[in-house]
DNA sequence: AACGATGATTAGAACGTTCCAATAAAATTT
DNA sequence: AAATTTTATTGGAACGTTCTAATCATCGTT
């Protein structure tokens, strides 16, 4: 058993009497050929035990069916709710993602998006890690392969990006804790080599200055975006001289660290402390008390995605629009029982 | 600027002024070229904005430097982490892994294995999907592609795996329930079409009869292997006539399930019902109660199946041994406070 | 000064496909 | 029955690499 040398599109010719342009054409599913001679070259096909090969084929054709999607952190079930929104509009047009994990490492990125163009991808899709440096994608355009950012953008390039709408996010989610009586807010989590903090902490502070907020009473502790980041934060605001009643979170990670460091002190998410968080992952449904949260639609971001990158492809072009996603507030329990406007907030 | 005809071998060639036979062996990093004319070569390359075709050199070359990883649900850490460890060794051999995700889902499966087929992958690492038909990878086999199963493993074949020790994790945990003092225990979630609920079932009952519990005291409920499907299992069994007093549950999804299902009903993991995880994922030690879990050391049976991996490719080989990872229980609060041999366990 | 070594470089034939142009066969029109 | 169109099939030249064998310098040796 087993390889007696690949078998190739000459095999299968001579097993079935017909020349390698007639099998190549078999192949492509081409009209041309008589049903009869396609049946018999199929037959040979599963007889040889034959698989195709594509990079001998890219070799002439123009364009590859294998787009590759980079993903800054793959153990975020955000990225991998965004692949998956990927994949069912990729599957669909007959495209294959590969998918890339940076883990967060500008150096691994770099190796990471040498292989993929390499493997002639005919397109990407990047959440780039953090502490990209601006240049990094500069060879990539020159080869004239099309990319988009997902979720994420860099400062200075005009690479087209598909982003939720985070200013717009954090001002709902701000000022449903200003409506609910809170006046020392937080901004929890993230840090500030990201454009995403400053479009989320913008949306905060706009939110507060519009509905009188002085900047004393207001809180802002960068940390990790993850579970032990933002229990980290909350112990930092809590050791504050007037501790804030409320924060919002960079994402949901945060937020549910936030939620588990208050347990710690027997303190409870909603009663003792609003939290809202940002993203909406999964988990913030069941999460118990449930998180109220930012939704971003992240399927539908990475389908969006998926469509921009199939007609740039089409359309051979390298320009796109940007796209900025909906998003919308999901009151949960974590920002408190609606009492309508209350005062009291002493600590 | 963009794309005036990608550039190749030759266009280096005719830039620096050598052969492309020369631009290749630069290429390669050949010891045989002058250091001069490498110096010159590496420049020309770097002007005229090359991009290596894998594609091209794979059609001479025994072997590409790709293999794929095939996880059917990404959106599950625990497979990510799994993806993760196994990242680490292949980066150090200068392989680059390509994942792709089956959404549990074997049609998709099959697409995406003939995808990387065609690709020419040295090398695939596959976590079945569920409901993979037995001769799913005869195909691959024949095609003298090696390829190792990763924590999941189909009834018949003889690929080699990588898995934890599910029986002995399962007998690990019932023992440290049993010797709680708990004498009515469940088991919760998971589905008989897999392998690895066979064999975590199985250490459960087979501590329970070495340990005395008999079968009317023992409840076994089905269910999706994710946070609702634990909430059901609850459900159903506090539904039940002698409801148990404590479960493990087939993954640590099914665990915070249950706790959450506990929560909802104002019981306390721990104190009112004691829950043993499997897996031990990073959550586990995060959550309140922290979970009670078994350890699988998934990065390191990532690593694990990455080594074998590449053992196979370097020896050319399709067979390999398998290997079944320790495992140990991490005792944290969800089991309950440690208060020796109690007998009290009256509904 | 002629000879082998040794070191650098290179021409040219693969590799497995696609696709154009050419051919052959069959069907249709004159 | 010849000429034309249509329908199927095919040869052969790409595509961008690698690799073997060959060529060409350079340098010691005798």
């Amino acid at each position: 058993m087993a390889s007696r040398a690949k078998a190739t599109i000459l095999d299968i010719a001579r097993e079935a009497g017909v020349s390698k342009s007639t099998v190549s054409l078999v192949l492509q599913g081409s009209g041309l050929i008589r049903p009869e001679t396609a049946v018999k070259v199929r037959k040979a096909i599963e007889d040889v035990g034959y698989v195709y090969n594509r990079g001998a084929a890219n070799l002439r054709k123009a364009h590859s069916n294998v787009i590759g999607m980079v993903i800054n952190d793959l153990t975020n079930p955000f990225f991998a709710e965004l692949a998956v929104g990927m994949e069912r509009v990729f599957q669909a047009a007959g495209v294959v993602p590969f998918i890339a994990n940076t883990a967060e490492n500008p150096v691994r990125q770099e190796e990471v998006l040498k292989s993929l163009l390499e493997q002639g991808v005919a397109g990407l899709i990047v959440s780039p890690a953090r502490g990209t440096v601006p240049g990094a994608f500069r060879r990539i355009e020159t080869a004239g392969v099309p990319i988009v950012f997902a979720m994420r953008r860099l400062p200075d390039s005009r690479i087209p990006v598909i982003t939720p709408d985070n200013h717009r996010g954090a001002v709902l989610a701000t000022e449903h804790l200003i409506r609910k009586g809170h006046r020392r807010l937080a901004f929890f989590g993230g840090s500030s080599d990201l454009v995403v903090y400053h479009e989320r902490l913008g949306g905060f502070l706009e939110a507060c200055e519009r509905l009188g907020i002085p900047a004393a009473d207001r809180l802002i502790v960068e940390g990790e975006t993850s579970r032990k980041g933002g229990m980290a934060c909350l112990e930092t605001a809590l050791a504050a001289g007037e501790p804030p009643t409320a924060a919002l979170c960079f994402n949901d990670a945060v937020a549910f660290g936030v939620m588990l460091a208050l347990r710690r002190r027997n303190l409870e998410a909603g009663a003792d402390f609003a939290v809202v968080g940002f993203d909406d992952v999964a988990e913030a449904e069941h999460y118990s008390p449930a998180l109220t949260s930012v939704a971003v639609d992240t399927a539908g971001l990475g389908e969006r995605a998926a469509h921009v990158m199939l007609k740039m492809i089409q359309s051979r072009t390298t320009r796109a629009e940007d796209h900025i996603g909906a998003v919308t507030l999901v009151v949960r329990e974590s920002s408190g029982p609606d009492r309508g406007q209350q005062v009291g907030d002493a600590a």
